[in-house]
DNA sequence: CCTATCTGACTTGTCAGATAGGTGTTGGTG
DNA sequence: CACCAACACCTATCTGACAAGTCAGATAGG
């Protein structure tokens, strides 16, 4: 009976919701650590276990961090987390390498258009430091984590959050393309000297300028695709694990140290 | 011992992804029917409760869908699960209203042009029967549902799989600040013809002037924010929760149903 | 008095076993 | 043939327990 009252009550959904609402949202967020799981689990009247489930919830959509022994906490809101979900949606759609050009492209051009508007000398610092990289970097998949973070750099000088987050939503994807993009060297000797221009065009703070030129760099490597530009991104991202990193390591996590490395912070300004 | 081999080999993490990748992208997923916790937890030589936990995860994420005595089954792609993350993030982020209209300006003006490229006669008529569902509804939240759907399939229309789930993702924000725009008598008599301009337009196969009646349309809404432009989104999500919906119903449910009514189903063409 | 160590009270992580309640099938009865 | 009851599955959840990590404070030794 007990037990009957409650899931007509509290379902995880509800309880998933009220535990963001309150320490998410909320103000008891502050500190950052949340009260134990008994204590949490006596205050809402349910077990210990039904709380686990919806804090692995909560785990798994990157909102909290449980450490052992120690307790839960509240994380810092990250991009990479708001990718996962886009990520895998697009993954299970019939999405195509053109598809993703074509909202990239448009957003990419936004961006590198406010960027010149708003971009501040440390940005620009920033975003030099990444070409420098691009150009000494040794090996596909460092030359890729430079050239990512110095997209995702100018995304973040455009200084709305808004559009950081949903360039960081298709970030997973778009590294996947840049992948692809810089194995073949005739395509990145055409298209790595547009990176100077768009940089340039900051300085100049000439925002057409620089919209164009990341129009042109975009459909460079839309060129680039060929064939395949019409192969569904499922097949793409298998494929990219496959052949570039039999490695252990995964997609994901060779994003997030590079985004670390070149302290891009989508999200957070 | 066996409790430590388990944690050092598989982890929630790890076993997501090998479930993700076997039910969800795999070929395994074509039935949709998962098989049952008591085989799946012997499988990956798991307790019960630690697949659960994972379950717990992956349905939270949308992309399971568990029924009591009957099952697990896959649930097809749907963007409002990719928008949760991304609704999320933004709401932790310091994003204002004049962030979002920004974005969401450049994004729709996309949508509009390509939808005036690609729509069908089938994409029209069903925007045709919002518009006038539109003008016939009484009351907030019916018109609001109306206009979001509108615009949804909108994105529809681009026939492009990315753009709608990037639409997707903020459509929960777009439909908080339509319920704001909505909600002054002024504002909307300004804005509701642009809407039948724009479907003239894509009616036309017009791009440009779709775009451009887009444009006018978002930054009428803009308008109507006044001084609250560069208030936080979190604050009007916040304030909308209070003010407007009393009731048991979230906003999520609002769009969901919404969405259903209209027969949009984004990221699934 | 200071420091190093150890104990105990927390924490999360995990498990087995039991019960409740839903769903669909199967076989027997009218 | 139709109906219905028993049964075999399923998920959902709880109880109670134990392992293991962490940290602060007490305690013993220098």
């Amino acid at each position: 009976m007990k037990a009957l009252q409650k899931r007509i009550g509290i379902t995880q959904d509800t309880l998933a919701q009220s535990l963001t609402e309150r320490f998410i949202f909320g103000e008891e967020a502050l500190d950052g650590l949340m009260p134990s799981t008994r204590i949490l689990a006596e205050e809402y009247g349910v077990s210990r276990l039904f709380l686990r489930e919806v804090l692995a919830g909560l785990q798994r959509q990157g909102l909290i961090e449980t450490f052992p022994g120690k307790g839960i906490y509240v994380r810092k809101p990250s991009m990479l987390n708001a990718a996962r979900n886009v990520h895998t949606t697009i993954r299970q759609s019939t999405a195509t390498a053109r598809d993703l050009i074509e909202a990239r492209g448009n957003l990419e051009e936004q961006c590198a258009a406010l960027a010149a508007e708003r971009a501040t000398t440390e940005d620009i610092a920033q975003m030099e430091f990444a070409l420098k990289a691009l150009d000494d970097a040794n090996g596909l998949i460092p030359m890729a984590q430079a050239d990512i973070a110095f997209h995702s750099l100018l995304a973040k000088s455009t200084h709305n959050p808004v559009l950081q987050i949903m360039f960081g939503s298709i970030t997973t994807l778009a590294f996947d393309t840049m992948l692809r993009s810089l194995s073949d060297p005739e395509i990145y000797k055409e298209g790595a000297p547009l990176h100077y221009t768009i940089l340039k065009a900051v300085k100049n703070r000439d925002g057409l300028a620089a919209r164009k030129a990341m129009s042109k760099h975009i459909h460079l490597a839309e060129d680039s695709y060929k064939n395949d530009l019409d192969c569904e991104l499922r097949e793409i991202a298998q494929r990219i694990v496959k052949d570039v990193l039999q490695s252990s390591l995964s997609i994901e996590e060779i994003l997030s140290s590079a985004l670390k490395d070149y302290s891009v912070d989508l999200g957070q300004s």
